[in-house]
DNA sequence: CGGTATTTTGAGTATCGTCAAGGCCAGTGG
DNA sequence: CCACTGGCCTTGACGATACTCAAAATACCG
């Protein structure tokens, strides 16, 4: 199977920005390995130690990475919005599982033949390491949201990271006379696990958030961003908030490497 | 400067394995652009937003990476045992500063150059990607930790994490009649940042898993671990016990890539 | 030995977890 | 169209846990 748009050119990567930048050659090769899968919400597509024998690039949706534990919990350590890599190089068996939060398409490539392409081309070696790089950085500011003491503050943290991440993603962020809105991709039991604390304690911090005036719940999905300072101090990082409300809005490239 | 043993062999990485298995010319052509630098404890050798020009190697003791938040608070978010890579690579500025939490060794690259045989060597190209795939799942594994509602259970994951990290390290783990020790390198308030609490609550914390037969306290900065069975079931991760205690140990062999 | 920083303890309050019940919404079947 | 159902979110009440502020004890260092 290859994309190939009316033009004869390679286009199936071209919402994937970093793909897109790679030596046509190179490309044309990616293609040609190269599979979409349509995901519906719910199905899983990575299980945690059974080698996992592809490497995905995410193409539309939002997949949720999770840990499952032997006694059937579930415990959520990140998301993948479009851009983001998913699948172990080289190296041993996939550590968590991973989901399809909402309806999503992602482009797979077998493991294999993609590391044979990633020896032989400096470009997309020097991508993935520098993808890596990044998403070693967003597990790190992670962890400063979840070592934020009271749930509120790592709420608040959760809603910043959100808008960073989906600057660039089309149908998450919106604005309602003039507000910024944000779509929670997530349950209110996965985000509990995800920032350590029940279910209850979240939908209680999603309301005080509320009275204190900081946002409004539309929908338990779609929330809208009254005061971005008072959250960002909230959460603890003053600077956050600065970088939400000054930055330009380049959207029109998807997946950006660089941090936001 | 260089580093050469009696025999005239390069030595200089001897001690990390990773590196030591590069091939010969590589491992002369690093050994010329390498310095080895001494640092005392609390010395500052990364500041974040200045760019660094430095990739480093810990080769002895224990570095901890924090994020400094605008009033000055500080923010641990990780911790670095010899074999460990700090510094970016090809972008940006440092995300977090690099303290010495103990008296230590590292040996730093200066970037460019370093970057410059990344580029011209697969396998050193490898070993890092394989690296930062490492330490994307390490950082994960501290968030699973971080997520525990309780800070009992995020303390008890703590320790467990120092047990699996510190396996191969000298001077970190040790055993009194029969049962395992552990060192903390880092100080209450740290840990409490690290762990989302407070000083005193992580001491009652620590203090709580003594009374019930889990630990003993020798002095706040060495603890006995009597069981690790329960300290595992404590931190809600069953199957990290059974890791800990079937494994046999490799001493010879630090700096692993492989996860323990 | 004294002085300082760190750790621990204590008491009171705020927050959070827990259990239970109720509400909202979408899908199902009468 | 409506009642029913099940999943998810919310609310309430209560006990457990953790934060706060203060003070004491311990460890550390010269």
């Amino acid at each position: 199977m290859t994309f190939l748009d009316a033009t004869n050119r390679l286009c199936a990567f071209s919402m994937i920005a970093d793909l897109a930048e790679l030596p046509h050659d190179l490309r044309e090769a990616l293609n040609k390995i190269c599979q979409l899968r349509h995901l519906r919400q719910g199905q899983v597509i990575a299980h945690p130690g059974e080698p996992h024998d592809l490497v995905g690039f995410v193409a539309e949706g939002i997949l949720r990475m999770q840990k499952t534990l032997p006694d059937g919990r579930q415990h959520v350590v990140g998301l993948l919005v479009p851009g983001d890599v998913y699948g172990r190089v080289f190296d041993g068996a996939m550590q968590f599982s991973i989901e399809a939060a909402t309806e999503a398409k992602v482009f797979v490539f077998p493991r294999h033949a993609f590391e044979a392409l990633l020896s032989a081309s400096p470009a997309l070696d020097r991508l993935m390491l520098l993808h890596f790089l990044t998403e070693i950085d967003r597990t790190r500011d992670w962890m400063v949201i979840l070592s934020n003491p009271k749930v509120r503050g790592r709420l608040a943290g959760f809603l910043m990271m959100l808008c960073t991440r989906f600057r660039n993603i089309e149908g998450m962020l919106g604005s309602m006379n003039g507000m910024l809105t944000v779509s929670i991709p997530i349950s209110r039991a996965d985000l509990a696990h995800l920032l350590g604390a029940r279910a209850e304690s979240i939908s209680r911090a999603f309301h005080a958030l509320a009275d204190d005036g900081m946002i409004d719940i539309i929908r338990p999905d779609l929330v809208v961003l009254r005061s971005i300072e008072d959250l960002a101090d909230e959460a603890g990082e003053p600077e956050m908030g600065e970088a939400i409300l000054t930055e330009d809005l380049p959207s029109h490239r998807i997946g950006s490497l660089r941090r936001l």
